[in-house]
DNA sequence: ATGCCTTTGTGAACGCGTGCACAAAGACGG
DNA sequence: CCGTCTTTGTGCACGCGTTCACAAAGGCAT
């Protein structure tokens, strides 16, 4: 999961809690599929099946939304693809500037999965002067000194922070001071913003991380049943074991390998 | 958030919550760019400030893993970037695969947080027959067939799917099947796996679509302190109003603007 | 050695999210 | 018009995660 919004904790937004806002785009997504295929009507056996969820979930989410469905047949395909594309706020075209076409950027800004959902890019934009005017997924990049002229000029709500690290605090003030009040950011950083801003982040490496230590652990398990505890293998902190602090345990390569990948980000 | 785990109930592996395994990977970051400072010492206090969480929770997150700090003092920084490490588990190598170099697949082989984290990326694995030999990222792209082969003789255990979405699932089943336990996927798909092996999803689309959502409301509350409940603009499924199922209503253009951009994906 | 001051570690309460299980609602056939 | 059968919508209980608040622990100065 590359997601985790900031601030503010999970407020259910009249009345729509959080989680079930996560969702609506996976339903959406598995209905426009049902839609190409000119299936009218869904159950909510067969949709939470497609989107991946309990069907008790899905007709909860959907009891937020109204009572849209009719009792012994289902949900009527078309009237939920709109119903919830409106409550999404997808019935409306939303301009979206990326900040940083590196490799990221650039493949952001090729990527279709935005154009076609009513998100259109207004601009692409890149701090070095010798990219100004290249061309990229069809678009002139344009220089960062012109970013606030470009949100003001498409009344830009949404930003996309493509990136290194060191950049994207900056780039996310001038964001939010030019008028952005939503921002997705996929630099390594924590961003921090002022109230009424929502920042999302994609974060690639964090997710390798966790699935690391998932697959670590079915590794572990398995060594379990030969040699139960084989966990403490050069760092069990016994409380009285290290008592001098600036020496406490380092990490001492040996026992467990080497010594771990500590860089940048 | 670009996250979302497949199944398992957040079950806590070993003890440690699913939430906290998911913020190990900010605190590691954090730490190590105090690690980097020569920073000997952090409080709770500032480390949350850092990692942009309370500090309530990043004491409790910690104490999952053991009582790694001292009282008065803080946490020594050498120490719990190593123990975080080996938590994870990045304290080994962990081979990668990424199957599907287009756009978004070459951004990911170029992307840095990769490799300086412990993971290395065994091979970069595309379809296209054309494609095959062409080296991105300092390595040469692999063809498909060569999938079970690459993954059995390098240990593979963590796959990226990069692919289109129609092509994820197989790919999916042919990197489970060759003995991969832990994907992370960026194609707008809803993969099903067999138990035992982790599924994360990166996806694009849906972030900005959460994000269109709070950005509706914010605008919507505005507009609500003139003509409250302008809500049901074209819609208002009055049980009563829509007893033909086959023709319900349609999104009907008008109103409220245009039809929803429904398209692929 | 003693006392003060800082900071950790955690017990307990609260709230959100999930899933079960069922009653109500409606379609459909006779 | 009535009975049956399907599927929705939701009341309820449970569990995870978050946060507060505080006692215990240790450093440090005197």
């Amino acid at each position: 999961m590359a997601t985790g919004r900031t601030h503010r904790p999970a407020t259910r937004s009249r009345g729509i809690p959080e989680a079930t806002v996560a969702r609506l785009p996976l339903y959406l997504r598995a209905l426009t599929a049902l839609s190409e295929r000119s299936v009218p009507t869904v159950s909510s056996e067969e949709l939470a099946a497609a989107a991946g969820v309990n069907s008790a979930k899905l007709r909860k989410d959907f009891s937020y939304l109204g009572s849209y469905g009719t009792r012994g047949v289902g949900y009527d395909v078309e009237y939920l693809v709109y119903q919830i594309s409106r409550e999404l706020g997808l019935t409306q075209d939303w301009p979206v500037v990326i900040v940083g076409i590196g490799n990221l950027g650039a493949a952001l800004a090729n990527y279709g999965g935005f154009a076609s959902r009513g998100f259109r890019i207004a601009a692409l934009i890149d701090a070095d002067p010798a990219m100004t005017g290249k061309m990229v997924a069809g678009l002139p990049l344009r220089h960062t000194d012109e970013l606030e002229s470009i949100i003001e000029d498409n009344g830009v709500s949404i930003g996309v922070i493509a990136t290194p690290a060191g950049a994207a605090q900056q780039v996310c003030n001038r964001l939010v001071e030019a008028g952005v009040t939503s921002i997705l950011n996929f630099a390594p950083t924590v961003l921090t913003v002022p109230d009424g801003v929502d920042v999302r982040k994609v974060d690639l490496s964090i997710e390798l991380q966790i699935l690391a230590f998932h697959e670590q652990r079915k590794a572990g398990e398995e060594a379990d049943l030969a040699q139960p505890d084989t966990d403490a293998p050069a760092a069990p902190p016994a409380a009285t074991a290290r008592t001098v602090p600036a020496e406490k345990r380092r990490p001492e390569p040996g026992s467990d390998g080497d010594i771990p990948a500590v860089m940048p980000a």
